[in-house]
DNA sequence: GAAAATCATGAAAGCGCTTACGTTGCGATG
DNA sequence: CATCGCAACGTAAGCGCTTTCATGATTTTC
């Protein structure tokens, strides 16, 4: 096989322990034996083999992360604050990416097997009992991403208050009937933000008009969180008989997708039909969609930090943290 | 600790090295005993400790991915492919992207470190005879997707003909002053992608005027391959006292900051300048972006496909693919 | 200058698993 | 009936590292 701490043992004539406890710094060691062993480890173009060092560690120097599906820019952005975080450390990164929501279960059995990872970052996944107690078992220190549990560290985004913006910034501005493009009402994301619609429809006194709401088709995939989504249900609100002027959709893809329809339909937006996102993904910049934006980035950024955290005092109480969303107004609003 | 194969073998009366066999299907055990094994292990709740195992038997069940900035939707779609690959087999995914192009060398070695991966994907990095020598003293099976080195499985584009392709599609439109923005010259696929360029003119009996081609600014982390590039090079363009009426950016990105520039220029695409990308990214299929597309999605997938294989059967000998692009036309050349 | 404290090092146990090899007990063989 | 073969299982030696404990060497202390 390939070098050892063996061979640099011999070569350096110390043994196996003075060996490890110079890789290691350790300060008990003469000056003159760790310039020796470190000369004859290089020479030897000795690595340290990571199996074995975590076993005998009892620690990897890794960092699981739970997404399910990397499809969709949100995740992208968040996975890259985690990536540009956990830089900085000591730990490298496992990916577990599912393709249906419902494979999530088993990535994060996967992710929280015994010696897998020293922590695990879960993604947008609601907490069902099972896998509280599955957590709970694998006793891995875990941090929740965009969802919620008591028992975690969480960081997330108040999506009840993005909803409220969303919609008060088109009431704002002068249209009264605001309709919802929904996502899928599995997604617990989009039941909040469904919430602030409503509350800020309540405080502008106007009536709830559910047929001014439209939930995506049942997907199980992405949730609803689709371009073709957005465009069937826009098409479907334009043919109401008493369209709305303007219109929140539960996400910038969705809002894409509506775009599209009322282009097709030689609308002009903001004048015949306003139109507010959630995000903020990269093309709304391009496309000049008004949207809420997420802090996608920031949020994987602080997921790793309180991991990092909680790998060194395991006994925190959990955290939690709540982004406030901030409006980006674009000209589909102005 | 938790749970480790004593317990199940204390439990169910063997040894544990009945029970290792049992939990690894080794077929000279009686019936019974498996079943009492296997009882034994989940009502223990018994989760093998990876580390161990992979100590043990000196393998990971993991690969390694190389990945110059995850900021990219083309890394994403490779990643993506290599992920639903993956996904179908044993192994789990470790991601190594760095923020700028010169950390990649130091990626490739922490991935290919001893113990670390079974198998490493490196991706959009042309392989220095350093980097050569690391990996072969490393000696982990590895391929190499969006570039190539004879001594290693590699899955690429055949960017020169995606260049050409562009070229002679722009020039078959009837423009005869094409121009070129480029991305940093660094990087290999940009080069070969202006070779491209150069052919698709010397065919058509043009002559190559250098003040039509604008490499991107110096710019160590991104190559050159951003928005703002391409609106300044495009800017740079128009500004000729003899500007292009056509133009072909060696990127999506550069083409949509181009694109940006000829709005506010008020010009009209395609009919004032027709515009050509390269790649195919999610935005260019919604401004209606003609562009040179490449397999992202099909290059991961393939990359992993090759590494399994040889992972199977280490001596076979390198295997290379090269994609052929495929031109998409949309509205900025109609 | 002897006892005590400190330091540098080695021997060996262990991390949790796999696996080569040895041992047992059984039915089949002549 | 002695022998062989083989299935089923146990013993123990690793895999490459860390770390405790013991030990001799060196320094400090009064």
């Amino acid at each position: 096989m390939s070098v050892t701490i063996y061979d640099i043992a011999d070569r350096a004539g110390v043994s196996i322990a003075t060996v490890s406890r110079v890789l290691n710094r350790h300060p008990r060691v003469s000056q003159k034996t760790r310039e020796r062993v470190f000369a004859v480890a290089d020479e030897l173009g000795y690595q340290p083999h990571v199996s074995a060092r975590s076993l005998a560690r009892q620690n990897t120097q890794l960092v699981a992360a739970v997404v399910p599906m990397m499809t969709s820019y949100f995740f992208m952005e968040v996975i890259r604050g985690i990536q540009d975080r956990l830089a900085s450390s000591e730990y490298d990164l496992l990916v577990y990416a599912s393709r249906s929501m419902e494979a999530v279960g088993d990535q994060i059995g996967r992710a929280a097997q015994k010696g897998r990872a020293d922590g695990v970052l879960i993604c947008s996944t609601p907490m069902s009992e099972v896998q509280v107690s599955h957590l709970d078992a694998a006793d891995v220190p875990s941090v929740l991403v965009d969802a919620f549990h008591v028992g975690f560290d969480s960081v997330s985004v108040d999506n009840c208050r993005g909803g409220y913006v969303a919609t008060k910034h088109l009431l704002d501005q002068g249209h009264k009937r605001v309709g919802l493009i929904m996502a899928n009402p599995h997604s617990v994301p989009a039941r909040d933000r469904r919430e602030g619609y409503e509350v800020a429809l309540a405080e502008a006194d106007l009536d709830l008009d559910p047929t001014l709401i439209r939930a995506s088709a049942d997907d199980q995939t992405m949730h609803g969180y689709t371009r073709e989504a957005g465009y069937v249900a826009m098409n479907e609100l334009l043919a109401l008989p008493n369209p709305p002027n303007a219109v929140f959709a539960a996400s910038d893809v969705q809002a894409l997708g509506a775009l599209k329809a009322l282009r097709e339909a030689d609308l002009n937006v903001p004048n015949d039909l306003a139109l507010c996102g959630f995000d903020d993904i990269r093309t709304s910049a391009y496309v000049g969609l008004t949207t809420v934006r997420q802090p996608m980035y920031e949020m994987g950024k602080l997921a790793v930090e309180k991991l990092l955290r909680r790998l060194e005092q395991p006994s925190l109480p959990p955290s939690h943290t709540s982004f406030a969303p901030r409006l980006i107004e674009r000209e589909t609003t102005a």
